[in-house]
DNA sequence: TGACTCACG
DNA sequence: ACGTACGTGAGTCAG
């Protein structure tokens, strides 16, 4: 069988990559998508090839002969967008960190150098692949030269393939024919200008006719179309041009041989530190683990009995800042590592008499034994681990992955070995590379040291983190918002979390029968309006029904086909009682599903529902529920709001309801100081009317329902970054209309706008947003290339710090307000969070008391240049108390 | 798994 | 000429 050499266009490939794959960035906000795409075709190539040779050509940045000889006919290039731009020098490291010949020379495109290597190896051979994204190299196929042109759809990438029977199948001209073809039409992209007037079409045809650029000038005569012949004697100088152009050298001077492509390994530790870095995770299981990963030489020390583990504890009382990782499923805690420096390392199993009470009391006795002292016991996500340390004082714990989110909230999940590579620089390999598909059942035994050496490297990596986290807090100056804030808050929401909110399971089941009943009934009309059956819950589906069978207008708006989103049907439904019973069915279902249905699966034995509250989830600080979500609880609509019936209080108990009254517009007229709209907050009267009276120039009593309902969603809007065009969509006016009452609202309050301009300037120039409390959020969209993306980081920009602050400060009034009630020995407690909103079963007999901490807590959480104000209510469920 | 839709602040 | 409000989580469909 015959040699194999795969060619690659480095810079087509990576351009095609850059535009076929969605917006990717490392840790760091550098941009990696093309290098991502790159490498999956080329894994894609080798594995189905398994050539003997590789190489992948650039062009360098000088122009070539090539260029200039077009810059002499027409300006420049487009240049490159940064977030490619970026990526190119780091491709060539790693492509180098993988052994692969890389091909570039001054004067020389890299198709030249395609052109040339695929030819010598033909010559010497190879069967060549010549990769590249778009169609110049098919002048090049032979019956032993294939070109291959990869294209990303969707998710997978398909190769087209072309030998020189196939390009003449697909274009009517051989390779050769190809050059001139090209040199007729002229191609934009590849800067050839052809002859005007002349497209594939007339190229083709002539090209068949002809053979040759030169046979078609010597026959000039024989073409019949008067417009084409004459376009063709006016730009003889034009097509020879082109043809220059387009002609791809095959016998460059190059200081590369066929030998220098041979493959070697590919997985080499250089490149496998490069995934790391960049983030590739998935690409990771293609190294082999003994190759990568540096023999450890540390020691691992399986504790298995009492003797032992009563040493280890003595142990870990002197350390300064031990670190504990916990190794446990739904089931049970299998075993703990404990790194108490970077030489003592151990695992410590649950098993005999090591059991997790035990454990318990003995992480209890260390983590009391730090109080008052600088010693850390350092951990990653601290709120799950106080099942195994019961221990309040949240001071005594450093919770690593707490201070990644803090250093950087924009990722979407931390995981211990990225935050340990990121900051610790430990490379650590994370349970899938060391396991698989293993469970931790079966390997977390003391007679796997491949379990033990995982366990422990999880606690040195925590070790070695600790201090840069630390660091690194400080110099951003974010150790006050860790320290007062967010560490504290870990065990509140903990004991939210573990109290859990009652749920009255038998109402929920008859609510969710009602509305089983009165979505058949619904469901049942609208197949009889529509004259068949089909499933409305189908966008797909239903979009057909309304658009093509009923034929009513409303346009395509998604990727996919028609959108049927409520505000586009509601326009329907004004006409068509269909829609309007459609939108009725989705509502009901939506309610079923979601609510009814969805709650009762998360009720426990006690009747109660323990949502997680997740502290390390949003970009802006604000704390996210699921599993279930209670953030989200129908409230806008009677048939919806009727669910919150069935949160009650146990018996003896109500629930009292605080919510702070338009909290983010009260930070806003403190951030910005604008002196009116502070004002405004110190009267009695309702903000939206006031912002409406001065807005609209109307004196305040005759102000109408209209435009005090315009004013508010101003008001909305203008926190959220506002745009004329969404001002217009929620007010349903013209965005000329919008735009004018924007005017009108930074006329009224001038401050705010210099605040927005001031917000978006400082965020732009230091690359992340601040709140009050010096919580940051990076805002990489900022220095985007993309319109549409930086427009979208100016609005995040203006929104963040104010949705910030607000979440900074009901932080701490949750803080307050749980110390609040356990000082004063009450018993009622924190159940819920919704953003400005708290909930606390109380007691009967503590209400009063209860009120008085709730309502003083929430209200001085911070102090503003206006008053926080609280609407604070009781009732024996959440539907009357709120 | 991604797209769509919709619930909340 | 584009195609937008800010921040979330969950259920459903369809490839």
């Amino acid at each position: 069988m015959s040699k194999k050499l795969v060619l690659v266009d480095g810079h087509s490939i990576l351009n095609r990559a850059f535009y076929g794959v969605p917006d990717l960035t490392n840790g760091e906000g550098f941009h990696t998508n093309a290098i991502y795409g790159f490498l999956n075709i080329l894994f894609k190539l080798l594995d189905e090839e398994k050539p003997d040779g590789l190489a992948v050509a650039f062009d360098l940045s000088a122009p070539t002969f090539r260029h200039e000889m077009y810059q002499e006919y027409k300006g420049t290039r487009k240049p490159m967008p940064e977030e490619l731009r970026q990526q190119v020098p780091v491709m060539k490291q790693v492509l180098q960190a993988m052994g692969i010949l890389i091909m570039e020379k001054a004067g020389l495109e890299a198709d030249d150098i395609l052109g040339t290597m695929a030819k010598r190896g033909e010559s010497e051979g190879y069967e060549v692949s010549l990769v590249s994204g778009d169609r110049d190299l098919l002048q090049i196929a032979t019956e032993h030269i294939k070109i291959r042109i990869p294209k990303t759809k969707g998710n997978r990438t398909e190769v087209e393939d072309y030998y020189a029977e196939d390009v003449k199948a697909r274009y009517q001209v051989t390779p050769s024919q190809f050059i001139e073809l090209k040199a007729l039409m002229g191609d934009t992209a590849d800067n050839i200008p052809g002859v005007p007037k002349i497209g594939e079409k007339t190229a083709t045809g002539l090209m068949v006719e002809f053979g040759s650029i030169e046979n078609i000038y010597a026959n000039l005569e024989q073409i019949s179309k008067k417009s084409i012949r004459e376009t063709l004697e006016n730009n003889r100088d034009m097509a020879d041009l082109s043809l220059k152009l387009a002609t791809i050298c095959v016998d460059a001077d190059l200081p590369y041989d066929l030998a220098d492509a041979a493959i070697g390994d590919l997985f080499t530790k250089e490149a496998y530190d490069w995934c790391l870095k960049l983030n590739f995770k998935n690409m990771l299981g293609r190294f082999d683990q003994n190759k990568v990963s540096e023999k450890n030489e540390r020691e691992f020390h399986a504790v298995t009995d009492l003797g032992e583990a009563e040493t280890l504890f003595e142990q870990c009382k002197k350390a300064e800042q031990p670190a504990i990782s916990f190794f446990s499923d739904q089931k049970k805690l299998y075993a703990v590592s404990i790194c108490i420096n970077e030489d003592q390392l151990y695992c410590l199993f649950i098993e005999n008499f090591v059991t997790e009470e035990y454990l318990a009391s003995r992480l209890k006795e260390l983590a009391e034994s730090f109080r008052n002292t600088e010693k850390k016991l350092l951990v990653f996500d601290v709120k799950k681990c106080y099942d195994y340390i019961p221990c309040d004082d949240t001071n005594v714990f450093f919770d690593c992955k707490l201070a990644a989110y803090l250093l950087n909230p924009n990722h979407k999940e931390y995981v211990l070995e990225d935050v340990a590579g990121e900051y610790g620089n430990v490379n650590c390999r994370d349970f899938k590379q060391w396991f698989a598909k293993q469970s931790l059942e079966t390997v977390a035994e003391p007679e796997q040291t491949d379990f033990m050496e995982y366990a422990c490297m999880q606690s040195l990596a925590l070790y070695f983190s600790y201090e840069p986290l630390k660091e690194k807090l400080s110099a951003e100056n974010m150790l006050d918002l860790y320290d007062n804030i967010e560490m504290p808050l870990t065990y509140v929401l903990y004991d939210m979390e573990k109290e859990g909110v009652l749920v009255e399971g038998d109402a929920l089941k008859e609510y969710s029968q009602v509305l089983g009943a009165q979505i058949e009934k619904l469901e049942q009309r609208i197949y009889d309006q529509v004259g068949e059956k089909f499933n409305i819950n189908s966008p797909k589906q239903l979009g057909e029904i309304l658009f093509e069978k009923m034929g009513l207008k409303g346009g395509k708006k998604t990727k996919t086909g028609y959108s049927t989103a409520a505000d586009v049907l509601e326009k329907l439904a004004v006409d068509n009682p269909v829609v309007a019973d459609i939108l009725e069915y989705r509502a009901l279902a939506k309610l079923k599903s979601t609510y009814a249905d969805g709650l009762t699966e998360f009720i426990d034995a006690g009747g109660r529902i323990h949502s997680s509250f997740n502290q390390m989830i949003t970009a802006t600080g604000r704390i996210s529920s699921t599993e279930p979500n209670l953030q989200n609880i129908p409230m806008r609509t009677e048939m919806g709001r009727m669910i919150r019936k069935v949160f009650v209080a146990k018996e003896g108990c109500l629930l009292m309801d605080a919510d702070y009254s338009q909290i983010e517009l009260r930070i806003l007229a403190h951030l910005s100081g604008d002196k009116e709209l502070i004002a405004a907050y110190h009267t009695d009267a309702d903000i939206h009317r006031i912002t409406a009276s001065k807005v609209f120039h109307t004196p305040m009593e005759q102000v109408t329902s209209l435009q005090r309902r315009n004013a508010k969603a101003v008001n909305f809007g203008i926190v959220y970054g506002i745009s004329a065009f969404g001002l217009s969509q929620d007010i349903g006016t013209s965005q000329k209309e919008a735009a004018k009452y924007m005017e009108q609202y930074f006329e009224t309050y001038p401050d705010v706008k210099r605040y927005q301009d001031e917000t978006v300037a400082h965020a732009k120039e230091k690359g992340y947003t601040v709140t009050m409390f010096d919580r940051r959020r990076p805002m990489p969209e900022l220095s985007s290339s993309n319109y549409m993306q930086r427009q979208f980081g100016e609005r995040a920009a203006m929104n963040a710090p104010i949705q910030g602050t607000a979440a900074d400060i009901m932080k701490i009034a949750m803080i307050d307000v749980y110390h609040g009630l356990k000082e004063a020995g009450l018993r009622s407690k924190l159940i819920l969070q919704v953003h400005d909103e708290l909930l606390i079963e109380t007691y009967e007999d503590e209400i009063e008391q209860v009120k008085e901490i709730l309502s003083s807590k929430m209200k001085h959480a911070a102090e503003l240049s206006v008053p926080l104000e609280v609407d604070l209510n009781t009732g024996k469920n959440w539907y009357d108390a709120h």
